[in-house]
DNA sequence: GTCTGTGTTCGAATAGCGGGAACACACTTT
DNA sequence: AAAGTGTGTTCCCGCTATTCGAACACAGAC
C-alpha cells in the first residue's frame, strides 16, 4: 500500500551503495579517488576512505590508483542464484528446451515486483538481445514477465499496473492499463504468453508460468527467436505445448522439495 | 610488505557488509530484525534502519518479516565476470576441453593474492567438488592455482609465501615454503603445475596459466578428475599438451584486444 | 486473558562521519 | 633545474547522523 518508507536512511551506507555503482559503471576501466569523490560530491578525503574500507574488506580490488569492483560480488551473486529453489529445478529444462528449439530460453524469477533473468540458455540459432543474467526487466514488457504477472495475486497486480507505471520499451510495448488486464486474463486462460516485438524489435518469445501450490507464480521460463522464424503454429500451437510440458514438470518436482 | 592498514575505517559501513556476511550464511531462508541483531551485537533498532535501507536500495528483499539477499548481487557479480578479458576469450576454449576431455575444466583467476574461480564447464564424466564460481582459494593448495603462483612477479610470490602462510587443505597439501619453491621452480620448467589430492581426496588436476605480454599470470586454466582415471601418461602428457596448446590460443587471443 | 516473542518508533547523547587544508609524490612543462 | 599540475594521502576539528535503549504495537502461544 504505501510506496515504502521516508523512514531515514543510514546515509553512509547509501554513499557507499552509490560508490559501488559508480564503480560498477566504471566497469573494468576503473576509477580513482578524485574521480570518484567529484562523480559523487564527496570530499576526496572521505571518498579515499570508503574506498579504503571497501577495499580492505574485499568488496573492491585497488590496482595501481584506480579501483575496480571485485568477485566478492560475484561470489555473492552466484550463492543467490544457487540459492533459488528454480535454480536447480529450471536450469535442466532450459537446457533441454534449447537444445530441442534451437532458440534462446530463459528462466526468469518474480522479485520486487520485477522481473530477473535467473538462467539462460542458446540454442544453435540464438538470437542474442541485450538480457543478461541478473538483469531486471518490468514484468509487462517481455513473455515471461507477463507470464508471471498474470499469475500474481490480484493485489500485488494492482499495485504494479497502477503503481510504477507502464514504460514503453517499443511501440509494441503494452502501456495501457485495460490492454494489459484483458491480455492478462488471456493469459491465464490459454497458460502461455506471447510477445511480439514488444521488448525487442524483430524478437517473439512464448512465455510459460511456473506456478507454486497456491497457484501464484515465482517464475517462468520463455522461448525468444527473431520474429519471421517463430511465428505461425509454431508460436501460438508447437513452442507453447513444449513449453508447458516443461513448466509442467518442473512444477511437479517444485512440489516434492 | 605491510599488511595493510590500520587507517581508520568507516565503520557504519562495515557493519552494513557484516550485515550482508550474516545474510549470506542464511541463506535463502532469511532472518528477521531481532536475530540479525543479536548476531551482530547490535540494538534492534539499528539492524532494523540498516535492513531498511538496504532494502530500499534494492539489495536485500523483505519477505513477511524476514529479509534475504536479492538478486542485486548476481547483476553487479555477473557484471564483474563479463568484465574480466579472460571469460571471453577462455570460455570457449574451456567448454571445448570439457567436451573433449569429459572432465570438470575450470578457468581462474588470480585476485589480491588469491585464486578465484571465474568459469567452469562440466565434461561427461565430472567429478563435482565443492569448487563454485566465485570462490576464493590459496594459490598454493590447487593445480590452477599453483600454475598462477608460479607465474607471478617475485615480490608477489614472497608475499603470499612469506605473508599468509601456507593452510593446509589435505594432508598431500603442500605446507613447506621450501618445498613450494622447488615446486614452483618445476613448474615454471614444465609450464604446467599437477594437483594429486592436494586440495580434493581422490582427485587429481593439471593447471597451465595463462600470461600476459610480461609473462606473468594473469589465471589459468585446470582439468580435473577422479586420481584413477587421471594419471600416468595422460596425467603428465596427454592433459598437459591439450592444456598447454589451448592456453597458448587464450594468450594469443589476449594480446591482440 | 496474560505472556513472550516479534517488528517498529521515538528521543537523546556522543561517537564518528564528512569536509577542508596541508602534505607527499610523480610527471610535465618551461 | 625549477616551477607547475595532477594525483593520492593525512591530519584535525565541528557538527551531524548513527547508535542505543526504552517504550510501543501487534501477533501467536499458552
Amino acid at each position: 500500500m504505501t510506496a515504502h518508507s521516508d523512514h531515514r536512511p543510514v546515509e553512509t551506507v547509501e554513499t557507499a551503495i552509490n560508490l559501488l555503482g559508480v564503480l560498477k559503471q566504471a566497469g573494468r576501466t576503473g576509477m580513482g579517488v578524485t574521480e570518484v569523490a567529484t562523480e559523487l560530491g564527496l570530499a576526496k578525503s572521505t571518498a579515499h576512505r570508503h574506498l579504503q574500507t571497501l577495499a580492505d574488506r574485499g568488496l573492491i580490488v585497488r590496482a595501481g590508483d584506480i579501483y575496480r569492483l571485485s568477485s566478492w560480488f560475484l561470489d555473492y551473486g552466484v550463492h543467490v542464484r544457487n540459492q533459488h529453489p528454480l535454480y536447480d529445478l529450471a536450469r535442466p529444462k532450459v537446457d533441454e528446451l534449447a537444445a530441442e528449439t534451437d532458440e534462446k530460453v530463459w528462466c526468469v524469477i518474480e522479485e520486487d515486483d520485477t522481473g530477473v533473468h535467473l538462467y539462460g540458455a542458446d540454442g544453435a540459432h540464438s538470437v542474442t538481445t541485450h538480457a543478461r543474467v541478473g538483469n531486471r526487466t518490468p514484468l509487462h514488457q517481455f513473455a515471461a514477465g507477463k507470464a508471471i504477472l498474470a499469475n500474481l495475486p490480484e493485489g500485488q497486480i494492482a499495485r504494479i499496473i497502477d503503481g510504477h507505471g507502464l514504460s514503453e520499451r517499443t511501440p509494441q510495448t503494452i502501456t495501457d492499463p485495460g490492454e494489459l488486464r484483458t491480455e492478462l486474463d488471456s493469459i491465464r486462460e490459454e497458460g502461455y504468453a506471447l510477445n511480439r516485438e514488444e521488448s525487442v524489435p524483430g524478437v517473439h518469445a512464448v512465455g510459460a508460468p511456473v506456478r507454486d501450490e497456491d497457484g501464484h507464480a515465482i517464475g517462468a521460463i520463455s522461448i525468444a527467436g527473431p520474429a519471421n522464424r517463430l511465428r505461425g503454429e509454431l508460436l501460438t500451437q508447437e513452442l507453447p505445448d513444449l513449453l508447458l510440458g516443461a513448466v509442467n514438470e518442473v512444477e511437479v518436482n517444485l512440489a516434492h522439495i
